[in-house]
DNA sequence: AAACCATTCAACCGCAAGCTC
DNA sequence: CGAGCTTGCGGTTGAATGGTT
């Protein structure tokens, strides 16, 4: 790891871009694509350290930013994302074509928080970053635990299991370990994408969470391997071979918690009136 | 018209995580 | 394997703009 460095190096502008700066900036972007932005300053002589330019590009040069003001379907669909996902701008932006973080997140502090809160004043807002689902238990044997965390890449769309029974991962100084168990929630639903959310709605998931055998889960090989390094995984579905083991198990903790998660994903996409995915798929979560 | 206040939004900063060597 | 580099994210800042007195 490391930390970034500063755009604070002699010689390099700060402040508004001018179109000059522009200019080079969108051309570089044509000729050799997005990325390699610390390379961009170099190459072009553009006197911009690759952060600012990155930032320039994503939040105002980029062809595809649809300009104006965020209409009311827009305008709610914010808000139940930021119900549910908490300051995940980034996410929330993804599912709002043309909108970017930066100004999802001004809008929200200039305009939404205010109006959210006078809405619903006893709603809490998930300001968290882990706020979804629980940590899921396995069948308490050893006291193992598993959690879905998220990949940290948005598109790649793994889910990790992780075996949280080392050690080193037990929760420390906290012997029975259940008070901060609620904290440690996981959230690898935040890192889908509209795709996966979805392939996830189009799924079965939320049937074959509920019947679950935790520890199938857990000591799954495809389940154990880190970020997946696979690349192709469903996130929704279950790596292959392992969906057998879905129908085998006993519910638990789990179904609890994924029955909240569907309920969540009913109420943010369903239950709005922009109707954006349709009708159609409530009848996937009807019995 | 001027001063003051509130709001908006582009840009910067620090941090974290992945990548590369 | 670890240090350094790059990229991406969320929080914050401050200039620009608009509204009010």
């Amino acid at each position: 790891m490391g930390r970034s460095p500063r755009c604070t190096k002699d010689g390099l502008n700060k402040g508004a871009w001018t179109a000059l700066e522009d200019e080079m900036l969108m051309d570089y972007v044509k000729s050799h694509g997005e990325g390699k932005w610390s390379n961009l300053a170099k190459e072009t002589g553009l006197k911009r350290c690759g952060k600012s330019c990155r930032l320039r590009w994503m939040n105002y040069l980029r062809p595809d930013i649809k300009r104006g003001n965020i209409s009311e379907d827009e305008e709610e669909l914010i808000i139940r994302l930021h119900k549910l996902l908490g300051n995940r701008w980034s996410l929330i932006a993804g599912r709002l074509p043309g909108r970017t973080d930066n100004e999802i997140k001004n809008y929200w502090n200039s305009y939404l928080a205010k109006k959210s809160k006078d809405q619903s004043p006893l709603a809490k807002p998930a300001t968290e970053k882990k706020p979804i689902i629980g940590l899921l238990h396995s069948n308490d044997q050893h006291n193992d635990k598993v959690a879905v965390e998220p990949s940290t890449n948005t598109n790649m769309n793994l889910v990790k299991i992780i075996n949280k029974s080392s050690p080193s991962e037990s929760s420390a100084g906290s012997p029975q370990s259940t008070a901060g168990e609620e904290e440690k929630t996981a959230d690898f639903l935040l890192d889908l994408s509209a795709e996966d959310l979805c392939r996830m709605l189009d799924s079965d998931f939320a049937a074959k969470l509920n019947d679950v055998e935790l520890n199938d889960v857990n000591n799954h090989p495809a389940m154990n391997a880190g970020d997946g390094g696979g690349g192709d995984h469903n996130p929704v579905l279950p790596p292959e071979g392992l969906e057998n083991n879905y129908n085998s198990g006993t519910g638990s903790e789990l179904c609890g918690q994924a029955n909240n998660m569907v309920s969540d994903f009913r109420s943010l996409f369903l239950e709005s009136d922009d109707g954006w995915l349709g009708n159609d798929i409530d009848i996937l979560f009807s019995d």
